[in-house]
This record gives structure tokens, C-alpha cells and sequence, in this order.
DNA sequence: CTACCGATGTTAAGCGCTTAGATTCTCAGC
DNA sequence: GCTGAGAATCTAAGCGCTTAACATCGGTAG
């Protein structure tokens, strides 16, 4: 590549200054229209490509804001092996995340800001998060995906949404859903439309978000006078965790119903189930949690929580963005809507 | 947010000047242990968060590559609204570019590469890939995404990968399938196994890709002695132009099949035959391009050219880097395997 | 004719980091 | 104790852009 050209040649080229060629750009009305038609010429002539490093030191900021997601750590699917049929590809892809990073982009898009992705796989030892951090205006990241301690680190100089987090400290927001109470209601349609009397849980409590998931569905047994069986730990892209749990499950007699921490998990309980000749909603009821595509897709179709997932991305660049405008009342935390989605795995029609 | 504090608060802190703060960050190797740990210990103890737009700056290098892709121009989905069924909900993601860009990301993640993501609806008025190209060591591009000049303005300082694009001098490569054959695969198998005699096309010709399906389609009804109809001007995303394309067809009557250009433009035509009470394969047969989820959750399921998505993606990261790298041997276009896959749109069973 | 003003440009001082090259330390070898 | 070679660290010169502060140049009002 040739060397890039720079405000210096493409200010000497129109004969002007450099303050000219950047006023010329940045606000153009300060400069005369025809100094202004020479300065465009000449940087089209030359090619000149603005350096976003050299404007983002100058200026204080970059005018991207960053989005940090889990490591899916999934492995290349390999060329040549026919495509999937949609029930199966859509267990890879769009899960939760795709799904509130589309909401993201969306929104990035509609107001003109660069989104920068960065995820955990960093070669270097430094926290990759850190590293996404020093790009950006702004970070959204998804809870459980950085650790704490640097993501408050962050807080401390640009805004930060941990998606599904809690708020601890200045800077930082979320944004998320009633997780308790959208699982209550769930575990309720379970009690009293079928009238279960035991039910096992998959999950695992690594953010407040599946902490409440756990305590929602706790509680109601509680308050309906039924005795939950404890949790099996059990973690949403790990099915080999997932299957674990659900051994476990069967090993103590099959509950009249197994509710599940995330559709992911669901949907491996109910390949595992089929594996042992037993189904949904037949031999136990089955429920999810998220709405992901998939969800809606297996057989049976899954009883779960919609989130609002598109949403829950857009109001997380909504929030960063009225954190950089200085707006005086960023809401700290933001509870978005969620719906009870009634599938067939729970025994409804 | 306080002032962010820099090399020099952390040199300061530790005791040592700023190019040691520098090497302990970027070659450890060259700090003796003791020193280090200090350093370390000051940057977390203020909170340090290096800055990548003085970093890219020095180092001439930003370490991320851009992804620039269409402007969707979707209206955001109402809260609130009931979650569209998997059939619907997929008509809008996951598309071609989504799983493209999956691809992209997954590739990035695993090379610890920062992903810029950005697309045409920037405010101002300068081309938006240049804003993009300025904060990258690397840029993939969409054809049709961004104008060619500008694309090749920005070719001649860091390497471009056109997905679907023509080669058109230094620093540009494309990464794609072989649209003509696969088209051709297509039509053979409408004309051999369902014998059709007439067949009208949908689609444009915007991009060098869709150019090369309708040259496929047209070239093999001339080899089999069938006259084409002529083509008519349809473009996926923008459904109003595929119906009147479809009602433009309609009015010279109704061929054996329609061959649309894209998945998306074939749904949308199942979609309008409905609505006229006619019905794929029964009273014509239907075909798509591209593979997307949708397309086999349609009813009836699409026929069509399955690209390997994922992979294109992941080549075009690949390209990049190796361009970077400055291996002597990137090659300009990298053409991938694609598959027909037989739904029972075209009358098969 | 002078003083003042707005429009247009320019000068120059950074922004926070990297990295040649210079300097200082440390220590083995004599 | 002295020397020399590495090792460890530092000095200082940028990287390309923005922008406050200042200069210049008609044109206007008094």
C-alpha cells in the first residue's frame, strides 16, 4: 500500500492549510465554497481516507460504541457438509445474543454510530474487554461476559450497559427484563393449568438475570405449598453440562416437570429426553426461557419467556447514548416487558 | 467521567517513564519482572484503559477490520407487539448478510480481531465507507453496499474484500460462489426433471453476482431450446418492487416458473400467488437463491442455491489477514462450493 | 479617513501512545 | 578496581488530526 494520504497533502495540493482542510470537513459552512470545492477535489484526487485514530486522540472521542459478547468458542462448521435443516441450524444461530445484537446494530445504524464487536478471545493476557474499551465512546456488554471488576474499571471513564447486570456504581446501567416474575408466571401456568406437583430446574445462578430466574421458580412452588427440587447446575451453551444435570434429574425419578433456565437448555433436555424413548409433554412437561427461533421450531414447540430482544439492544444504545449527550437523567436500570409464550411442551394443545 | 488517566499518570504512579508503562503493555519481555508487576499495579490502581485511537495512531495500525454492509432501512419492531411466528420472523433474520457476517465475526473472534461494523446511514454527507475504511487495518464490503469508486479509493491504502464483487484492480479481492453455474444447476434441473417450457425471471442486476445467476438462467433455457422470458426488475429487500414484478408476469400469463434471483424475492412471490389463489408447485413452480432459514420454513419449502455463508465470511477474514500479513500469495477472487437444495417449491415431492 | 466587524484563514499546541536511539545499570571477567 | 557487554530504562520525536487564538481582508458606519 502507498503511503496514506494525509490532511498535509491533501492541504498542499489545495493550496491551503490544514486547519482549512479539516474546517472543510468537520464544519464545512466556516470555509468558502470554493476553498471548500478545491479542499474536495483534492482529496478525492489524492484519495485521502481520514484517519479516525488521529481525529479520535485529537478530538477525545471516537464516535463508536462497543458491543462485548460471550466467546461462543464454536468450532468452523465445515465446508462441504450439507446445510442443516432450520430446526437444527437455528440451535447455533440466532441465539439470544444474535438476537439483542441485531437490536444493537439497528440502532447503531439509525443514528450514524460505528459498532465495534469484540468478544474474550484475545490472544493477549490483558482483559479483552479493556482492549474494547479503549476503542469506543461507549460499551455494552452482556452480563457474565467480562468480569466485573474490569467492566467497572470501564465504568469509571465512558458508560457502560451490562445487559442482564446489575448496577454497581456510577456509569454503569442495564437493561433486562422482570426475570423473577416472568418465571413465576410460567411456574404458575405449570401449577395451576397442569397441575404439577414436582418439577426439576436446569440452570445455573452466573448472572443476577438467571439468579432471579431461579428464585421466580423457587418461590412459586414455595407459594403454592409444592417442595422444588434443588437445581442442577447446568449452563446455556454447554450442553455437556446440560445433559449432566438432566441425568442427574432422572436419577432421582422423573419430576412432572423439568423448567429450564434458557430455551438453549431446553431444547438439549429435549434431545436427551428422545434419546431415552421419552417425551414432551407426554412423559414431562418441558419449558424454556428467552424465545430464541429454535424455540419455536422444535417438536414439541417450546413453552417459554419471550423477551424482547431486539429491544432490550436498542434501549441499551438508547441509554448510552443519552449517558453521552450528558442527558442529567439516564435511568440506571431499565425493566422492559416480557411475554409468557405458550408452546406445546408444556402440555397445552 | 474523571479524566482518563494515561501513560503518564501510570508512569508516574510506578515510579518510571512512559516508555516502560509502553513496553510492559506491549513487549513484557523487555521489563525486568519487578518492574513490571509495579506498572501493572499502578494501571489497575487508576484505572487504566489505554487508548486504541493513540495507539492506531502511533503505530500506523488499529488492529480491527470493518465489515460495511447495507442499510437495511428496517422500522424498528414495536414493543409490545406478539413475537411473529418462526416462518415470519425469519423473513427478516436472519438474511444473507447476517449469516455472511457471522461468519465474519466468528472468524474475527478467533483471530482476536476488533470487528467494526458499518453501513450507509451515516448523517453526513461524505461516503460512509470512507468514515469506516479510516478506522481499519482491513475492509470487507457488500457489493452494492458501497460505490465502486469509493470502494477502490479506499483499495489503494489497506486491502479490500468485495463480497460478490468484481476484482478491479490493486488491493481488491471478492470472495463468492459461482452464481452462473449454480443458477444454470438450477434451471437444468426445473427443465430436465419438471420439464418446463416457460419460466420468467425476477431480479436485477446490480451486483456482478446477480448479473452472472440471470446470464445462467437465460443461457440454459437457450441451450434447451427455450425461449426466456425477459427478465423483470426485482430486488430483494424491497418488496414492493417484487410484487409488481410478479404482477408484470402475471399479465403476459402464467409461466411453468418463476426463478427469482434471491430467497427473499421468492418468498415474497409465494406470498402474492397466495393471495391470488394460486399456489407453488400446483399451478407454477417457484425457485430461490441463497440458502437462508426462511427459505426452508416456507410452504412450501423452497428450492434453491444453498451459499456457504458462514465460510464466505470466514474467507473474506481470512483474505485480509493474509493481505495484511503481506504474504506474497492472496489471491485476488476465491470462489466457494455451493449446493442445490431441493425443497418442494419446484414440484418435487 | 479611521475604527470596527464579520468572514475567512492560519498558526501552533496539543491529544496519548510507540519506538529508535541514547543513557545508565549490572555484573562477569580480568 | 576497571572494563565492556548486555540488560534495563529513558529521552524525545513523531503519528494525523482538531481547535483555540490570532491574523488578514474587505466592507461599513461614524
Amino acid at each position: 500500500m502507498a503511503r496514506r494520504p494525509t490532511v498535509y497533502d491533501v492541504a498542499e495540493l489545495a493550496g491551503v492549510s490544514i486547519a482549512t482542510v479539516s474546517f472543510t470537513f468537520s464544519r464545512p459552512e466556516r470555509v468558502k465554497a470554493e476553498t471548500r470545492d478545491a479542499v474536495l477535489a483534492a482529496a478525492d484526487s489524492v484519495g485521502y481516507v481520514p484517519s479516525a485514530s488521529a481525529r479520535g486522540l485529537a478530538r477525545g472521542r471516537t464516535g463508536a460504541i462497543g458491543l462485548y459478547a460471550f466467546d461462543y468458542l464454536l468450532e468452523p462448521s465445515v465446508p462441504g457438509t450439507p446445510a442443516l435443516e432450520p430446526a437444527r441450524a437455528t440451535r447455533l444461530f440466532p441465539l439470544y445474543s444474535d438476537e439483542v445484537q441485531r437490536g444493537v446494530q439497528l440502532e447503531c445504524r439509525a443514528r450514524g454510530l460505528a459498532l465495534m464487536l469484540g468478544s474474550g478471545r484475545q490472544p493477549d493476557q490483558r482483559p479483552a474487554v479493556i482492549d474494547v474499551a479503549g476503542r469506543v465512546d461507549g460499551l455494552i456488554a452482556f452480563a457474565g461476559a467480562a468480569a466485573p471488576a474490569s467492566l467497572q474499571q470501564v465504568a469509571r471513564r465512558i458508560p457502560v450497559v451490562e445487559l442482564g447486570g446489575l448496577v454497581r456504581g456510577q456509569g454503569m446501567h442495564t437493561v433486562l427484563v422482570d426475570n423473577g416474575e416472568s418465571m413465576a408466571e410460567l411456574t404458575r401456568h405449570l401449577v395451576s393449568v397442569h397441575g404439577i406437583r414436582t418439577a426439576a430446574y436446569l440452570g445455573d445462578l452466573g448472572t443476577p438475570e438467571f439468579t432471579a430466574r431461579w428464585e421466580g421458580f423457587e418461590r412459586t412452588l414455595l407459594e403454592a405449598g409444592l417442595v422444588p427440587r434443588g437445581r442442577m447446575a447446568s449452563a446455556p451453551g454447554d450442553d455437556r453440562s446440560t445433559v449432566e444435570a438432566l441425568e442427574r434429574v432422572l436419577a432421582e425419578g422423573l419430576p412432572d416437570a423439568i423448567v429450564c433456565s434458557t430455551d438453549q437448555e431446553a431444547l438439549v433436555v429435549l434431545d436427551e429426553l428422545a434419546a431415552r424413548g421419552l417425551r414432551a409433554p407426554d412423559d414431562v412437561l418441558v419449558t424454556g426461557f428467552d424465545g430464541i427461533v429454535a424455540a419455536s421450531l422444535a417438536d414439541p414447540p417450546l413453552t417459554t419467556v419471550v423477551q424482547p430482544m431486539e429491544h432490550v439492544g436498542r434501549r441499551a444504545v438508547e441509554i448510552l447514548v443519552a449517558a453521552l449527550d450528558g442527558e442529567g437523567t439516564v435511568p440506571e436500570s431499565d425493566v422492559l416487558p416480557s411475554a409468557l409464550r405458550i408452546g406445546r411442551s408444556c402440555g397445552c394443545s
